[in-house]
DNA sequence: CTTACACGCTTTTTT
DNA sequence: AGCGTGTAAG
């Protein structure tokens, strides 16, 4: 008898894939990369080949013959996202650009603008523009200085919102001093919500809401958008909150393949609502869940880990964890007093030339600190040293007061009932306050920009009115409409500002990338869901190429790397945070801060603090971090900067080199 | 009644 | 360095 052998059609092909999986990626990360069905959480420590589990994964899925465009890949930042995206396409192919990707914030936006009616995006400052209007409305500064400010209202609608927890809770629980007022809140919030509903705004918070109300609501719309995601991969999951937590399950309910990536140690974004136990909670939340963990550490020297494992042993919460480094041994972290923030800087300057001459890249140098302001005097002496430097995180270009004056013209262009646009553009003319803004306001009922203008502003009124009825009527690209709208700031500009010059310089930044964006919308909303985040430095003398020094706060350092990591300003009431060090729980999320500034070092890691700090009052000597108290000299070094000439002698070490004028660092044990 | 301006105080991190 | 408040001027 013959026989003849059918193959099995159900089963999956096995693909020819183009990568070796199995001998570039280690066993852990391999299980993770070549998951078949069902829920995944990969723990994944840090400098443990997280990203790149994530990036040969897309690149897997992408050989197994999945469609890119079904795969969905949500990142904390664009730029991660990106990173990523490009990382897959160099490992594959053009195939994973058609990788869905992105924040939850903008694939939320990218989902709703297809179906909602058209709307505006706020960013925090607009709504906190639109939060004082709601509150001067209210009468509530009348109150008495006890109703919240602005920013408290904002952020208990905010924790309302992203906890999901009632607004007499969130009260109760971080505003306690707010209670007598809850009413009274309640009331301002309900009036904000209002405000947002009539003038077609949305805030970043509504995004995600909007988003989780229509995939509920509208079973069609969830039926095509959940059936077209395959597969969702998450990235950063420590940082997620609760709302969005309920917005991947909804994203992955059809083909319930979800895999996320985290680690609690690095929960950082509690301010935010993130909750680093939805880590802990994946399971419950989608049952069936296998956990792969990723525990060896490719990219720090034992050392340096020593130091953040040392770190993590203080925190309250005890879900142990130590890194262990592949790399093996390496130079011992520093801990550098200087006299003062100028001393601090000219330290870091110093060694950064040092490290420049003995070969390495600036790019590959990062200064860290834990507020955008920390950096301040290092930008002024780094300026002086002609050594070019980028910065992230802090104030943003595009949330900047002479951007948003520019934008705020097309976005009454954009939305003609944007009340926070109108009040933000009227408030810059002669003579017009919220009062006189909130009136004309008032009257606008169509976007045909007629009313009757008082005779005190009717110029400038006129003025403004021909402009807008000129871009309405031409509708010019949005680069010719800017160009249009500087015209018309510029007298605004130089008056209301001292450095009109450098602001100006800003705003030809804004003109060039507007050339980018096909309509107003667009321009709009992309600044306000991807901020210009940083702001560049280019002095001359930087070889033409080379990638600069690296300035960022820690927050904006997530998930990056370099070869030497500086921490700034490691004093007690900077990390921990002034304000955290009465609660307990925020003071473990600074501790976490600080692990995360620490792991992101591969060679060599240096916390520098003043000894000496200047405020109003006059100078007064600080304590370095608790943080970094307790550790043992053969964990932590000790540096003591000395002049040049004083009588110490340096240590032969080839970082620290004599031949700098004014070299401050020779070393001294103790 | 509104706006403009000066002064004193200060929570920061991001979408 | 920005924000809210108090004060004086329009």
């Amino acid at each position: 008898m013959k026989r003849f052998v059918l193959k099995s059609e159900s089963a999956e092909r096995r693909p020819d894939y183009r990568i070796d999986y199995g001998s570039v990626l280690n066993p852990a990360q391999y299980k993770a990369v070549a998951h078949g069905g069902g829920p995944a959480l990969v723990v994944a420590g840090a400098g443990t080949g997280k990203t790149r589990t994530l990036v040969y994964r897309v690149a897997r899925l992408i050989e197994s013959g999945v469609d890119p465009d079904q795969i969905v890949l949500l990142t904390f930042t664009r730029r991660a996202a990106d990173e990523m995206i490009e990382r897959a396409s160099s490992l594959l192919d053009g195939r994973c650009r058609l990788v869905r990707g992105g924040t939850f914030h903008g694939f939320c936006h990218g989902l709703l603008s297809q179906h909602l009616p058209p709307y505006t995006l706020l960013d925090a400052e607009d709504a906190a523009d639109l939060m004082h209007h709601v509150r001067s409305q209210a009468g509530a500064a009348r109150n008495g200085s006890l109703f919240p400010n602005r920013n408290t209202l904002l952020a208990i609608q905010s924790a309302h919102v992203n906890r999901q927890e009632s607004v007499a809770d969130i009260v109760s629980a971080r505003h306690p001093s707010h209670l007598p007022a809850l009413d009274a809140i309640r009331e301002v919030l309900n009036r904000y919500a209002d405000h947002k509903l009539d003038q077609h705004l949305l805030d970043f918070d509504d995004l995600l809401v909007r988003t989780l109300d229509l995939l509920r609501t509208d079973a069609v719309v969830k039926g095509r958008v959940s059936g077209g995601i395959r597969h969702l991969l998450l990235d950063e999951f420590q940082d997620t909150n609760a709302l969005q937590v309920d917005l991947a399950a909804e994203l992955c309910a059809v083909h319930g393949q979800v895999m996320a990536v985290g680690d609690d140690a690095q929960s950082i974004y509690g301010f935010r609502g993130s909750d680093h136990r939805h880590i802990l909670s994946f399971g419950d939340r989608f049952p069936g869940a296998v956990v792969i963990t990723l525990e060896e550490n490719y990219r720090s020297v034992q050392p340096i880990l020593n130091v953040a494992n040392g770190l993590l042993e203080l925190t309250k919460q005890v879900y142990p964890k130590r890194l262990s480094a592949v790399r093996g041994m390496g130079e011992v972290p520093a801990l550098v007093k200087a006299r003062t923030v100028v001393e601090q800087s000219r330290f870091i300057c110093q060694m950064v030339l040092n490290l420049r001459e003995s070969g390495m890249e600036l790019g590959q140098i990062a200064i860290l600190f834990r507020n955008s302001r920390d950096s301040f005097d290092l930008e002024t002496a780094l300026t002086q040293r002609g050594i070019p430097f980028v910065k992230y995180g802090g104030l943003r270009l595009s949330e900047s007061a002479h951007v948003k004056d520019v934008l705020s013209i097309l976005r009454i262009l954009v939305n003609p009932a944007d009340g926070v646009a109108w009040n933000r553009a009227l408030s810059l003319l002669d003579g017009i306050g919220p009062k006189t803004a909130a009136d004309f306001i008032a009257q606008i009922r169509s976007d045909a920009y007629d009313w009757t203008a008082g005779v005190r502003y009717k110029d400038q009124i006129t003025d403004l009115l021909s402009l807008l009825t000129e871009l309405k009527a031409a509708r010019p690209k949005p680069d010719a409409a800017l160009r249009r709208i500087l015209e018309w700031y510029g007298p605004v500009l130089r008056k209301k500002f001292e450095d009109h010059v450098k602001r100006g310089q800003d705003l030809e930044v804004l003109l060039e990338m507007s050339e980018r964006y096909g309509t107003y919308a667009e321009l709009v909303t992309k600044l306000s869901l991807e901020p210009i985040e940083a702001t560049a430095v280019d002095v001359a003398g930087a070889e033409a190429g080379e990638k600069p020094l690296v300035l960022s706060t820690i927050h904006s350092a997530k998930g990056l790397e370099w070869k030497v990591v500086f921490v700034l300003q490691c004093l007690d009431g900077v990390i921990p945070s002034l304000y955290s060090i009465d609660n307990p729980d925020q003071v473990d999320e600074e501790l976490r801060l600080l692990y995360v500034a620490a792991t992101r070092a591969q060679d060599m890691l240096l916390f520098t603090y003043p000894a000496l700090a200047r405020s109003g009052s006059g100078d007064y000597f600080t304590k370095p971090s608790r943080f970094l108290d307790g550790f043992p000299e053969t964990d932590l070094e000790p540096w003591l900067l000395v002049e040049e000439g004083s009588g110490f002698k340096a240590l032969d070490d080839p970082t620290v080199t004599a031949d700098v004028p004014q070299d401050p660092e020779n070393r001294e044990d103790g």
